[in-house]
DNA sequence: TGCAGATATGACACCGATGTCATGACATCG
DNA sequence: CGATGTCATGACATCGGTGTCATATCTGCA
């Protein structure tokens, strides 16, 4: 591979002043830096930028580590798809910005995390993103001392800088959405009591509803369960069961997530309901290979990942 | 950032010998090593890897392009999912040799190639990931003069190193499954004309049927087109009234992919066909958001990505 | 006892860029 | 017309490791 001293010598100038005309930090006359560029391209001279950060101190790169934080595999969780997500927005926005992303994935396996930051250490990471795949709660290892951090789709108590989606506000906007078609009776299929998201979306949930002046019934929240496949079939229907059979039964149901509302239309189709003519059916998510493909479409939260 | 000088001194030794006893490639006192793994301690020390592969001409870096090959959008992708997997387990194999992979997604704008291109030259890679969203060929760019490519799930007609999905055994292992649960009527849904996984599939199809002794009857495949969401479904009813009304009509039809595949369960069931007591399903592609949570679980070809 | 070979360590140059400083040629201005 | 500032360029040191070679001590064996 040809050498900044390749091109000067081809060039008849001096080291620097090729620097110059890579970098055009300086002015370099005109016919100089033609001769200079018509030296890189004929040598096909690439800088390296091992050689360049190491003078600079500037290594231009970001880490990411993605599968990091879950300790144990989360109980509801669409692997891998926030990742992909995160990770090319992430990638798009330090491209822009003339910096280049090192990622990393765990595997799952929190253990590898230390190897994982000793090489971006090593690479002189000039900040670190960490992913999570799903919202919670994380407790960042201490080895990450002068590295700047942002946390994705996580947050910890220590006041790092945190990028969390909005729960709340998502739930909110979809009861809001179906209360503007007329619906007052609107159960809740919702996420299992330890996720974090469960809060603050029954919170947007209650919000909407207060804002519309409908009371808040109790009976039409169902807490969900990590459940195997089968059992939660099971689960579902006898959770449709009790929904259907309050007094003022919902004509609405919001679902924790898309998957979930994948499931609840075809059990409610098989109590012969007809969605939406019978009852309406929203879902959280936007996995769009759900929401676009089941019928009629499902309405769903977008999380914008990217 | 302390340096290998620092350590040198704090340990009392030569810069060399911190080298040695950080690389293990020549034989030092079981004293000194253990004086110098203190300094390192001590000084937090992180070996910078830009100074190393200056001097070793090894950099352990390897680039992925995702995204990348994709000059139109693809008609029938579903974005994302292939490319995650593939950056998992190339993830995993490469960290298992201590190799870094950097990542840089297109956005899907091929012409961001060659500026991709640059910066993992820049930082010399060793090795380069083309990864294609769909099973496709692809033509490279010139630009890669000596770095080693290796093609995922697309190939050139150069001869490059690729690793494409094997879409005849997966559509045969459907098949010959179908077959084995007794059926001999089998339609096959099958994707568009211009995408190269129809043709291997169709082999794998027709290669099933033989095996069996099964004569193979055109009527009851159908070709997939490229129609917005709402057309695809006046395209899949019409489909399923042909093959519903050939003289032997199917007991089993094999869905392109499993978006196809749940859309199909909606379209049965409108007819009044119960799955699988009247009509077995299958889908290609696992896509367990789909296959684990439609009733009953939907059977699938998995594309071990990863 | 003496010497080959292994063990243990250091001096020094070098990888390929860029930061600093110096220098010469012009242009501008009072 | 000399002082000053800008343009254009090069010499040289330096970033932080490692490859090469030299050197000194220690071992084992003839």
């Amino acid at each position: 591979m040809a050498t900044i001293y390749d091109v000067a010598k081809a060039a008849g100038v001096s080291p620097k002043t090729v620097s110059r005309v890579l970098n055009g930090d300086a002015p370099v006359n005109d016919k100089t830096r033609e001769a200079v560029n018509a030296a890189i391209a004929e040598l096909n001279f690439v800088p390296s930028s091992a050689a360049r950060s190491m003078r600079s101190q500037k290594t231009g790169l970001v880490g990411m580590i993605t599968g990091a934080i879950s300790e144990s595999p989360a109980p509801d969780e669409a692997v891998g798809l926030p990742e992909i997500y995160l990770v090319q927005g992430a990638q798009r926005v330090l491209a822009e910005n003339n910096l280049t992303l090192l990622i990393s994935d765990t595997g799952g396996l929190p253990e590898r995390i230390p190897h994982l930051v000793q090489t971006f250490m090593e690479h002189r990471v000039e900040g670190l993103i960490y992913v999570a795949g799903y919202h919670r709660e994380v407790q960042l290892p201490r080895l990450l001392r002068g590295t700047p951090v942002v946390l994705t789709n996580c947050y910890d108590l220590e006041g790092t800088p945190a990028v969390v989606p909005d729960d709340a506000g998502g739930q909110f906007a979809l009861v809001k959405g179906l209360i503007a078609r007329g619906h007052t009776r609107i159960g809740y299929l919702t996420l299992p009591e330890r996720q974090v998201a469960r809060g603050l979306r029954i919170a947007g949930y209650r919000q909407a509803l207060e804002g519309a002046g409908i009371a808040f019934d109790p009976d039409l929240v169902i807490t969900g369960a990590v459940l195997d496949l089968v059992h939660e079939y099971d689960f579902l229907w006898d959770a449709l069961d009790r929904l259907l059979a309050v007094a003022e039964p919902p004509t609405a149901i919001c679902c924790a997530n898309d998957k979930m509302a994948l499931r609840v239309y075809a059990l409610l189709r098989d109590r012969g309901l007809n969605i939406p003519e019978d009852i309406s059916v929203v879902g959280y998510d936007d996995y769009r290979i759900i929401t676009e493909h089941v019928q009629p479409p499902l309405t769903s939260a977008d999380l914008p990942y990217e």
